[in-house]
DNA sequence: TTGAAAGCGGTACCAA
DNA sequence: TTGGTACCGCTTTCAA
């Protein structure tokens, strides 16, 4: 025979009264004399009583479940974001409930799967999920809330970080070290954060006097991460002067690739890459990078899900998050 | 008004039968005439019936979660082996309630939440579990795998890399391409891991007539990490020509330290790092070094999560799993 | 094969 | 302040 776990009968039985006395004690929601209270305390903590998440969780229709949909976490960048998500969600009394997906089809099914766990929250910081789903959380008052998405769904929350002003400052930074042709990386299939960097840095550069139709050279890769940096710069035919690279893994394998030519920043070409992860801090490397300010994002992540849970049918919002530019060597000083 | 969601209640009126047999059709467990089974079932898509995992779980006293402990998965060996289990947990139709630990503290605390959901089983991948909370997972049936953790705590199951063989194949590269003088790189608090592949790679220079006493430099790091790399470096007095490292960070960060001082590998002396990161694979770094089988850790540990479930009395068991030597630059062709 | 009913372990309302 | 009790939504005997 093997102990079944302690109910909240059990301790009402010892302390002499009812269950729901019992739940009172522990919840501090409903009214209960001091004394009873701590004397069903003490009882509680003697048999070691735990409370059964999932007997509460049936009773509220909601779990102290948060669900997590992340993608490829072997990416250093989206490692440390959900390092400081599982860091928020932990010090405010939430258990993460994470999800890898591959596919939007994944997505989906991931959804389902957390509203039938009934979280308390959604944070997707991969994927675009479909709205039909989105808007069954939101019957469902289960806030959601995108990292570095589109904010274009009505009834989620987004966290953004400030990737336009990113690109300006990289445009920036290139144009007053006197570069006159640039190069912008990026995946083909890009998430929309690389594409609004893109854009964003594109305008900037036009701005500052810069004629992007014939000085700006968009660099596509297929490949995705430290691959497709490395292939870019093996087929690069001329060497732009300033490149601006959408993440850091592509401008780390593109500064590699270039490497293996005999070519390297910023002697040959000024590098400028996003994310500012640990690698690019490396002696090997030391990246000019935009810095993403994880803890903040993260921060105001459960910001959001925990207003939302509060007054569920505000109007959406979109916190957007300040980038800075950590200057490394792969670009000039500028004083 | 807000839709509440769609119970087996809904699906039965609709489809004629008592809530049992919704059970049943969606269970398959329990006798069911194929006609009502296909009926309940065609039923339940039109209603978008989605069983509620609360309420299930209360019912079979087991949710469908897996817990998983880790720390500090800004450490890309680390994320990787997250990656690799999410990958497993999901297959086998599980969800991961993933929790970051800080300390042995946070472990204990971790393991009792897990037990408030009736979590179907354990990993745990940092941290040695206090015995009296595992023994009390063991009477609640529940699973526990660690992973490179010391096989030692009765009931619970191991899936570890063959640390020993893995420092033997390091030894004996060192060794045959001639070094003399060695040195062992690792933090000053070490995983059980790291103690493992220090004291076999001891053993195997001893065994192959190196004279360990006097030519085997073991060099502790306070710093951890990448850190801890760089500052060994710089500390170093005289370099050893063969340089075995207890994991990749370490290696990639004293690689740098050397780099800084203007000497490299392999003409300065030889390295082999552990856990094949993708970074030691980078063209900056090209680092030779022993490659866990993440993939098939993974595996294993949800085999024994899966077999102990069926079988709770059964001995425990721990699995080894092969470590291949990944030859790159930093150590000599044995050819 | 099917349905009725007793839980699973709490929560919260209502009366006392 | 307390206890009784009706659920929460599903599973699983036990009879029919």
């Amino acid at each position: 025979m093997h102990k079944q776990s302690v109910t909240a009968e059990d301790v009402a039985r010892r302390a002499g009264v009812s269950r729901a006395v019992v739940s009172r004690a522990l919840s501090n929601n409903g009214s209960i004399s001091p004394a009873t209270r701590e004397r069903v305390l003490q009882v509680a903590k003697e048999l070691g009583y735990q409370v059964n998440f999932l007997a509460q969780g049936l009773n509220r229709r909601r779990s102290h479940l948060i669900g997590v949909i992340v993608s490829r976490i072997d990416d250093p960048f989206r490692s440390s974001l959900l390092d400081g998500l599982l860091g928020e969600i932990q010090r405010n009394g939430f258990q993460a409930l994470v999800t890898e997906i591959r596919s939007e089809q994944e997505l989906a099914e991931t959804l389902r799967h957390f509203t039938q766990f009934r979280v308390s929250g959604v944070i997707v910081t991969s994927g675009k999920p479909p709205e039909a789903l989105v808007s069954e959380c939101v019957q469902q008052q289960i806030p959601v809330v995108g990292i570095n998405r589109q904010p274009d769904i009505p009834g989620v929350d987004y966290v953004c970080s400030d990737n336009a002003a990113g690109a300006i400052l990289a445009a920036e930074q290139l144009v007053k070290t006197g570069c006159r042709r640039f190069g912008w990386i990026n995946n083909h299939h890009s998430t929309w954060a690389g594409r609004i960097r893109g854009e964003a840095f594109r305008l900037a550069l036009s701005e500052r006097g810069v004629d992007v139709d014939n000085n700006l050279a968009a660099l596509l890769s297929s490949a995705e991460g430290y691959e497709g940096g490395l292939q870019t710069a093996a087929g690069l035919e001329v060497i732009p002067q300033g490149i601006f690279c959408a993440n850091a893994q592509l401008a780390c394998g593109f500064l590699d690739g270039m490497r293996q030519r005999g070519k390297d920043a910023p002697q040959d070409f000024q590098l400028i890459g996003f994310d500012n992860t640990p690698q690019t801090a490396q002696y090997s490397y030391r990246l000019t990078t935009l810095n993403q300010d994880v803890a903040e994002i993260s921060r105001l992540a459960l910001m959001h899900l925990l207003e939302r849970a509060r007054t569920p049918l505000q109007p959406s919002r979109t916190s957007w998050v300040k980038v800075d530019l950590i200057h490394r060597q792969t670009s000039f000083s500028l004083t």
